[in-house]
DNA sequence: CAGATATGATACACTAATGTCTCATATTTA
DNA sequence: TAAATATGAGACATTAGTGTATCATATCTG
């Protein structure tokens, strides 16, 4: 959030915020600003009080969302896990994590400490990715960006179908794991 | 395309303004009619005069990209080939594709007619899968539904890795079958 | 409680985009 | 070539959204 205003935002309107812009911008990337004020149950001149403007807002979003994985993830994880602990440890935190995150994959977002939690979280998937491969999990001759990108794939297919209602969130888990695990073998 | 006015487009216009509206489109979901008529070397009236709106024009592109992608794919198709050579052939004919319906993602097209055609290609995925299922070339407790969800997205995964010079459309599309047979055995 | 301050409502100016119209010009077609 | 017609350019009114400012009120905080 950039300093627009002297004044300090309270929690709960930073909340209502944040909380509807999220459900809005998975439904509608066009969303108005005006829009996310009326559902926030904020007052227009508030939101723009302390966000200058949907791009900035988006930009706080985003980072809340990366940081909030980012916690998520790395809770459940620890190195010294097999790889293929560490990877359903992964997907079962993130998958349920789906419908916070998903508007992200329509947002251009160009800033910058983002885009480097954005490689952060992707390091991290090589990295697993190259662990599992020293763990003969995954065939040689798969190439590593194709692995990272089914892992992010899988992820978001889960939780579509969790969406969808065609699957439980453990089942979608399973699903994934086990697609993944065997795709890449 | 609506009846918005009683000329008759020209052919070369339609093309253009299409064309141009695909790739915008693909850039940022949120271009203008403005944009778009610019891009496209038309006016902008002309493009007021074939389109009420920008809905009413992504309802035609999307249209024309499903029926394009319809054809590819029913091109090399025939029913009596083993399951495996007809999820190859879809793939091959599908990931190249990737480029011009890259942005229905992005939309939400309520269109009446989209929707049965977009149902019509699930109809079709579903039926290869049912035939694979029968071919034992996928395990019986993988759900349909799930492993549709799966082939459509690596046309996307595999699309994005060619875009970003990753991969080679071949590749790709090896990359693509060998993960989706071996993913849901 | 009392001062400080964040908020909502409202008003306002401003901008970008939309949609319509007209008319001279370019293109098609018969 | 001549008639028909689609087009581009520009003017125009309208709209939706933005961003700012003011001020009374509500809410915090000491």
């Amino acid at each position: 959030m950039s300093k627009v205003s002297r004044h300090t935002i309270r929690p709960r309107s930073l909340e209502a915020i944040l909380d509807a812009a999220i459900r809005l911008l998975n439904a509608d990337s066009g969303v108005t600003m005006t829009e996310i004020a009326k559902v926030s149950g904020v007052g227009r001149a508030t939101l723009h009080r302390h966000f200058k403007d949907k791009n900035d807002l988006i930009q706080t979003l985003s980072a809340r969302c990366m940081e909030e994985m980012n916690v998520a993830v790395l809770a459940t994880d620890s190195a010294d896990k097999p790889a293929v602990d560490r990877l359903y440890a992964m997907l079962k935190s993130a998958i349920p994590l789906g419908d916070r995150y998903a508007f992200l994959s329509f947002e251009r977002i160009e800033d910058e400490g983002l885009q480097s939690a954005y490689q952060e979280q992707l390091n991290w998937t090589t990295a697993l990715i190259e662990q599992l491969r020293t763990e003969k999990a995954i065939a040689e001759d798969i190439p590593t960006s194709w692995a990272v990108a089914q892992v992010d794939q899988v992820i978001w297919t889960a939780w579509t179908a969790v969406w969808n209602s065609e699957l439980t969130p453990i089942d979608a888990t399973n699903l994934s794991l086990r697609t993944l695990l065997k795709g890449l073998s």
